[in-house]
DNA sequence: GCTTACCGTAAGTTATGACTTACCAAGCTG
DNA sequence: CAGCTTGGTAAGTCATAACTTACGGTAAGC
């Protein structure tokens, strides 16, 4: 998905708790839900929006659904925020530009 | 800034095209505004949010203000997102967990 | 000094989207 | 099968924030 609708996605502050919840593993609704501040409903509005944009995953397993990180999904959104180091034409107030490349090691997603 | 106020910050599509522009190099408020589909005092407010959360700096120059980009503002946000690619936690779906720490050759900016 | 360019701020309007409650579907459990 | 759990969706409410126009303030130009 496009960094542009990530960033958008991730902008809302409940929406990026259920997202960074989800860090801990795999979980289902119910329990996300449990511990923020609002209705079970809105939370699966926002998995909802989060799924659209790519950034969960949804697996079920009998009358529950397990949420999940993609981390792929912040694979642009990444690439977007490091373009702005080696861009070459904020030149303008570096002294000397450094002439280094993506990081290496980190291997790609997408 | 935090990363969560740089994500709402840069959620806006009007504002993150202002930021986009300032990859140009520093402009002033009139040629920011020329060509983006709003008025000028938005332009301005735009601007005013982008640098209370550290994005822009701002330089004046006679009558006019030269505004440009603080790629130390983009910091925090960029280690957020790396923080997912080495988080240890995240290892659920990862068959083999490659323990590399943040990438090298990337000089910190704050 | 008067006018003109540049820009920030105030005030008011409006659309968007993050909530809520209510309802419905589907699966385990007795 | 009846009842309970889990969770998605609909509809409606409400606050936020992204705009607009209007205004004021400062620096340059004549």
């Amino acid at each position: 998905m496009t960094y542009q609708a990530v960033l958008a996605v991730l902008a809302d502050p409940t929406r990026r708790q259920v997202f960074e919840r989800l860090r801990d593993g795999p979980q289902p609704v119910k329990l996300i839900a449990a511990g923020l501040p609002v209705s079970r409903p809105a939370v699966s509005q926002h998995l909802k929006v989060l799924k659209d944009v790519g950034l969960v995953e949804e697996r079920s397993e009998g009358t529950r659904r397990f949420y999940s990180v993609r981390r792929e999904g912040l694979a642009e959104l990444r690439d977007w925020l490091d373009s702005f180091w080696d861009d070459a034409l904020l030149a303008f107030k570096i002294e000397a530009e450094r002439s280094h490349r993506r990081a290496k090691g980190r291997k790609r997603d997408e």
